[in-house]
DNA sequence: AAGTGGTCTAGACCACGTC
DNA sequence: ACGTGGTCTAGACCACTTG
C-alpha cells in the first residue's frame, strides 16, 4: 500500500491544454519535415477555441524558444529547437531539467541538520527569533557526473523532522507542499558565479561538483501571497549544464 | 552639424505607454509610502483603455519584478523592487545596463580587425564563402572598474569599414540599424561560467576584468525574419554585475 | 455580498508579406 | 487583393479574499 497524502495543486488553464497539444502537434510536423505551423485561425477553429487562448499558447510556446512568428509570414518551429531544452525561465525541478538535458538524472543527500537561522535567512524569510531552521545539502548527478550542488534552507515548521533519506531524495518543493499544503508559485534568482574555493565552503572543503568555476543561482522560492517559504543555493557545472534563454527585445528610439 | 542618418525603429504599442505611466505613477506612490495599486478597472478608466491593455502592462511590470500580483487582494508594489533593476531578461544595451545597476558606466575600444569566419561563426551565421567578419572587443566600466568584457563578430556586409573609435563605442546593435538599416529583435542566449583562463584566451592573455570568474553569455542576434545577424560573447564580472530574474512557475501535478 | 484579479470569448482594425 | 500575425476593445464568467 502506497502512502498518499492529499496536498494542493495548481489547477491547469485551458491554454495550458492548447499549448500541450501544440507540442505534440508541433513533434507530430517535424517528423513530417514540415516546419510551419498553420494560421491562428484555423488553430482556433480546430481545437474549438478563441483565437486569444490559442494566441497565449503560442507566446509560452515563443517565449520558450519552441516556435517563431513572422508577422504578415506565419508562425514557424524554430529550427533552434533542441537548443531551448533547458531554458533558465522555465524554473523546472533539478531532476527534470538533467534529464531533459538528454542525461540520466539522480540525486544523492550530502547533508541534513537543524540550525538557528544566520540574521540574513532570518530577515529574508521574515522568522521570528528561536525558529529553527532545516538544512538540506544535495548532489544532482547526470550520468553519474555530479553536475548540480543544492543547498536549501527551509523553516523548520514546513518541513517534517527526522525524514529518511529517501524521502529527501524528493524536491524541497514536494516536502513542503506535502507536509505542510505550501505551494511555492513564484521564486526570485540571482544570477552570480563561483570559483572552485567558494564552492568547497558549502561542501565541508571538498569541491564536490569538481568544477574550478561555477554558475550560482541564490533563490528565494514564495507561494501565492508572497510570503518567502525558503531559500535555495545552486551551483551548476557548466561544462555539462548549460542553459539557454530567448529574449525578446524592446527597440524603441 | 550632426551628421543625422535615417534608420528604422520599431514602433511604440499603446500598452507600452501605458506600462510607462504606469511605472511613473509607481514611483510616485512610493515617494507617498504607499504599496498597493488601484484596482484593474480604475486603472483602465483613468488611462481611457480596456482592461486587457492595462493587464498586458502589469503582465510586462510583473515579470520584470516590479509589481506583484495577488488574486482576491490587489496588485502590489514588490518591496524587493531594488533587486530588479538588472533583469537578465531585459535585453538592455550594456552601458545601461551598468548605469541601471548605479554606476557610472563608460567603454573602451581593446581591438578591432577583419578576419575570415571561423567555421563555427560561417554555419551560424549562414554565411557564404569569402565572406568576411568584423572583429570588435569593448570593455565596460562600471565607476572605473572593468565589469564587462564583450567580443562582437559582425559580417562585413552589415558594418562600415574602417570606423573610428568613437563610432566603436555605440553598440554594435546602433551600428547595423545606422549602417545597413537592419534591426535585431531577437536573441538566443547560451549562459555559461569561464576561468581565469579562458578570459584571457579573448583578450591576449591579460585578464582584463579582473576576476577569476566570469558568467559567460553566448549570443545570436536575429532580425525581424529570422535572419542570424551577428555573435555576441559577453563575460560579467560577477563581483559587480549579479543579474536577477523573477519566475513564475508552473506547478502542476 | 462586494471587491479584485484570472481566464476566455467574439469581433474589430491594423501592419506586414506575397501574389 | 488576400492571407497572416499584432493590438485593442467590451463584456462575460470564474476564483479568491474580505467583511
Amino acid at each position: 500500500m502506497e502512502d498518499i497524502t492529499l496536498a494542493p495543486f495548481a489547477k491547469k488553464k485551458l491554454s495550458d491544454f492548447v499549448e500541450e497539444s501544440l507540442n505534440d502537434y508541433i513533434d507530430s510536423l517535424l517528423k513530417d519535415g514540415r516546419t510551419k505551423l498553420p494560421p491562428e485561425i484555423e488553430l482556433a477553429q480546430d481545437l474549438s477555441v478563441s483565437r486569444t487562448t490559442i494566441r497565449r499558447a503560442l507566446s509560452n510556446l515563443e517565449n520558450r524558444g519552441v516556435i517563431l512568428r513572422i508577422h504578415g509570414k506565419g508562425t514557424f518551429i524554430n529550427p533552434n529547437l533542441s537548443q531551448a531544452k533547458l531554458n533558465i525561465t522555465s524554473g523546472l525541478p533539478l531532476l527534470q531539467l538533467i534529464e531533459n538535458c538528454g542525461f540520466k538524472a539522480s540525486v544523492k543527500v550530502l547533508d541534513y541538520d537543524t540550525a538557528q537561522p544566520s540574521p540574513l535567512q532570518q530577515s529574508a524569510l521574515k522568522l521570528k527569533e528561536n525558529s529553527q531552521i532545516i538544512n538540506i545539502s544535495r548532489v544532482y548527478y547526470a550520468d553519474k557526473i555530479p553536475v548540480v550542488l543544492l543547498i536549501d534552507n527551509i523553516p523548520a515548521k514546513y518541513i517534517g523532522k527526522n525524514l529518511s533519506e529517501k524521502e529527501l531524495e524528493n524536491s524541497t518543493f514536494e516536502l513542503i507542499r506535502k507536509h505542510a499544503g505550501v505551494l511555492c508559485i513564484r521564486d526570485e534568482v540571482h544570477i552570480s558565479t563561483a570559483n572552485s574555493g567558494s564552492i568547497a565552503a558549502y561542501t565541508m572543503g571538498s569541491n564536490i561538483i569538481n568544477s574550478d568555476t561555477a554558475l550560482v543561482f541564490d533563490i528565494i522560492n514564495y507561494n501565492e501571497v508572497n510570503l518567502p517559504i525558503f531559500i535555495s543555493k545552486q551551483f551548476f557545472n557548466t561544462n555539462y549544464i548549460t542553459f539557454n534563454m530567448v529574449r525578446i527585445l524592446d527597440v524603441y528610439e
